[in-house]
DNA sequence: ATGGTTGCATGGCAA
């Protein structure tokens, strides 16, 4: 194909909800692949029929009612879906197909983990730690020769510019020590982060705004819980890396916006 | 230090 794939990830905390957003994103900027976490809702209810008006054809989803879900929407044929489960819990959060190069595409829900960060006061806490621990031997055993990509929600921002106040953050949940060692051992089994290929560790990049805020925009108290990882064969792929801000300012949005590569592949 | 908002489902939990 002449211009990059576009892929993108969006938590889009309930998608029949958000269905007009999906569409304003369509029509905002070109995407190929989309890749969806929080879909709440079961698969007997999942609104296929408007994602394929949309210009998804293919489809893969994975969800539950109430909680959970991810999806994946596709305008280029998807092959050899697999639903995963994390940890030996039957919660909906990694779904995974591969493409037309055979380039493997894993969409990821971690766990939010609660308020407090401590696995004996907290068992979502706890959760979150084992979601992130099966998920890093998961990683060890995938073929990092081979063209992989995992995306997704991981709700931790694991580097100081990743969230607006370090020092702050430190003992709040998505930023705490164990939370963003952890991540970054996980990506240290040979992934690459595409957005701080684009922009350094030294400048703020956010995908993530409370709702609770007073006025997300002009405060920025933001994180980025949202990541796109790539193996080395698809690092010459890798053309650009974007967040779409203004998404987090549209009617009834989600807290998180879409983030997105373009992939020449 | 506390409380703030949203979605699902319709009470309170999860985020």
């Amino acid at each position: 194909m002449s211009n990059p794939i576009q892929l993108v990830s969006w938590n889009i905390n309930s998608v029949r909800l958000r269905l007009p957003l999906i569409k304003k994103l369509t029509e905002t900027r070109r995407v190929d692949v989309l890749c969806l976490q929080e879909t709440k809702v079961m698969d007997e209810l999942f609104p296929a029929d408007d994602l394929r008006a949309m210009g998804f054809e293919h489809l893969a989803f994975a969800g539950q009612k109430s909680y959970n879900g991810v999806a994946i929407l596709s305008k280029i044929p998807l092959k050899n879906i697999e639903n995963w489960q994390v940890a030996g819990f039957d919660d909906k959060r990694h779904i995974s197909a591969e493409l037309p190069n055979g380039t493997r595409l894993h969409n990821f829900y971690v766990p939010a983990g609660g308020d407090i960060p401590d696995i004996e006061l907290n068992p979502k806490f706890d959760h979150k730690l084992k979601f992130l621990a099966a998920m890093t031997d998961w990683s060890k055993a995938l073929d990092a020769t081979q063209k992989q990509i995992i995306v997704g929600d991981f709700n931790i921002a694991p580097h100081e510019q990743d969230v607006w106040s370090h020092k702050q953050l430190l003992k709040v949940v998505s930023h705490t020590p164990i939370e963003t060692d952890g991540l970054k051992a996980l990506q240290a089994h040979g992934w690459i982060d595409t957005h701080r290929e684009f922009t350094p560790l030294t400048e703020k990049l956010y995908s993530w705004w409370s709702y609770r805020g007073q006025d997300w925009d002009a405060s920025d108290r933001g994180r980025r819980l949202d990541h796109i990882w790539l193996t080395a064969p698809l690092k010459d792929t890798l053309k650009e890396a974007w967040i779409l801000r203004e998404a987090r300012g549209w009617e009834q949005p989600s807290d998180h916006v879409p983030i997105g590569v373009g992939l020449g592949l």
